[in-house]
DNA sequence: CCATAAACGAGACGGTACGTCTTGTCTTTCT
DNA sequence: AGAAAGACAAGACGTACCGTCTCGTTTATGG
């Protein structure tokens, strides 16, 4: 985290530090994160200023704190992401599944609000920008590059790519359209995302040998 | 743009306008967006207050409409963006110009720092983020759209493709490595992009083992 | 006043300057000083707290404003003290009128608490303390001074006597049982500080011309 | 003392004792007594917070405390008073002397600042106030009346004169002049109120003019 | 001669107030 | 009438202390 360098950990109330998280998600889920301050947390929490000042050092800081305990707990164990991207040997299915499940995610308020209030600071403030990759992207990327590492494994991607950027077919067109409202978010769309990605956009051409296929052009 | 009603356009002092413009970019790229101030503003444009107020209503709102500005006044003819992806016919190649002219652009500070502001107060203030999407995003996509569809008619992208959702590939993951320090930003990745999309991460023709996989050239 | 550099005088609001006036006199008649707050008075006067900032440095400063303007208007023209002490050709009669009078204002619970809390500040802070004499004790001590050299003059008072000095024994008892709680304030005391002060400690010789006179020793 | 009902007094740390003594006299010396918290003599005496809670129940509690032992060792026997105002049988020098050694007193700035803090202190705080009265300021009365007195037996005082009332010629206007900045602090003026009390403001012998008047020496 | 209970240092805690900063409105003055 | 200047009510900022409340740790008998 973020956060100060940890006054003296033992000491500290975990009373008020689960007030203070509980404050913190709930304001901000009920006047969004530019009208949660500081002093509003405090109060909500029945906590005195310097508690939070003890501790974190931003509004930002809290917020991360607070929602990567959200996702902590909620999940129980699973967690917010699953530990690891199903392997039913079918790829484009595996990958449709778990997409659905991130966009029920991105449309659950309790998730969403903080979650993009963090993403946004994270914009702006290039230290919380980088926390939050570290925390919250990373760990789901991983489990990306292992299951698309696996499926090229198993020969249904080819082995000329490379994991860690095929993965941003799936997320980043979401994460663009949650973000910058760029488009509806549904099923049929993370289901087609799939689709494109692993077919490509260009003709195939094993059942058309005498069409053009990629983009080159083709001579006897 | 979200202004207000306009009081009298034409009594509009316009030296004020521009200097207020000229102050707005030049605070954001100095202190950042956070600690832009309409204050500062203000006072580094030599302006009251209420003039800022009377013509705008938010802090993003005077960003947005002097980044526009900026944006038509450096790009001349030309502007921010091309008017058109060019079309040589080869979609790879155009694509990747493309790609490597935005990779320019977004690493320019004269227009990463106000545009990057812009779209964190877009991701957590709605109003300002459908703004930034309408003004300075949709035009920008119309291009790729229009681009893929010749490319459809000229039969190097399949007919079933959507374009308005092909074209996310290209740029969303950029946007988010921009955006959320994902990852770096180079030609190279671009360049792969747009060779992953088109080719497809699945291997070429699995079923018809003499087929060539990939978007290489097929010779008989 | 101790006041800041006054920013602009004519563009300041008058009724703010009241409701603060009277919010701090309420509030040190209510509470007492050292619980006056400046956030207090602010609330208390439905005032921006740095309405307060801007025209005052100090809470003490606030209050002595305070404390003045209640003098002139209370006062009413006579103001907190008489413009004069009166001349009736008798000293004695008119200081311990005079000093009644001053024992009525002591007891008086309108000016005793500002004017308290004033006089402990000024004992702290001594920029406080020397506006305090200015503003509050000067005057009142040139009156004394006044009436003195018409009593010199009018051979009540001894020549060689200076007034300015010849003053405190008038008031600087009455303000030491006041401020330090030494002993109680009466009518009757002050009357005897007068005659106790006109007359001398030391017994008088016109109607024993063989005793001893003053403290030194007579030889034939 | 206004102190705390006392734990237990034997188990009391002598050590910690003295260094809040020292700690409160030497901050008070260094940032003067608004500034002065009860933190920074906890922290500046190596010593915790309740510690001085436990034993004293405010800062200015600590303070006459701590100013009262400065006393008690600084006067070494003799103290910061006389035992008694010495009796040469000349009133006058008596008082004198005893006058300049409080006007030394009052400058020396070892008790200057604490004393006067408290003395601030007193004013506002009525407990405080009369605290101080009884331990610092009634001793010092007492020894005053006890020479008036005896000043009366030998005929140099008249025997009308209430020397409670008497005494306070010599002290008030000091005190008034310290406390209030109405005026500078000197030998010479110390003399003259000795002179002027004992004498009179009034010419002796108005109606025998024949007498003479003031003090000095009368001869056939 | 330990045991035990206090006083101790340390410092986190819920609070209050500080003095500063900025917001968005309102008012005055000048052009 | 529009603009600059800027005062205003409001309220959050981050800091400093308040007085209370644990924490272990001395320490100093007293059983």
């Amino acid at each position: 985290m973020v956060k100060k360098p940890a006054p003296s950990t033992p000491r500290r109330s975990e009373r008020s530090r689960r007030a203070i998280y509980d404050a913190a998600l709930a304001l901000v889920a009920e006047v969004g994160y530019p009208r949660t301050t500081i002093e509003g947390i405090a109060a909500r929490a029945g906590v005195g200023k310097q508690t939070i000042y003890r501790w974190w050092s931003s509004k930002a800081d809290v917020l991360l704190e607070a929602f990567l305990d959200l996702s902590a707990r909620t999940g129980g164990d699973g967690g917010r992401e699953p530990r690891a991207i199903p392997d039913t040997g079918d790829l484009a299915a595996d990958l449709k599944a778990v997409l659905r499940a991130t966009v029920d995610q991105l449309k659950d308020p309790r998730f969403e609000i903080p979650s993009r209030a963090l993403a946004a600071e994270g914009v702006v403030n290039e230290q919380v920008g980088r926390e939050y990759m570290t925390t919250l992207l990373k760990p789901a990327i991983l489990l990306y590059v292992d299951r698309l590492r696996a499926a090229q494994e198993a020969g249904q991607v080819r082995a000329d790519i490379d994991p860690r950027i095929a993965l941003e077919f799936f997320i980043a067109p979401l994460a663009q359209r949650w973000l910058q409202y760029t488009g509806p978010i549904s099923y049929a769309y993370t289901d087609t995302l799939v689709d494109y990605a692993l077919g490509g956009l260009a003709p195939r051409t094993p059942d058309v040998p005498s069409g053009t296929p990629g983009h080159g052009s083709v001579g006897p």
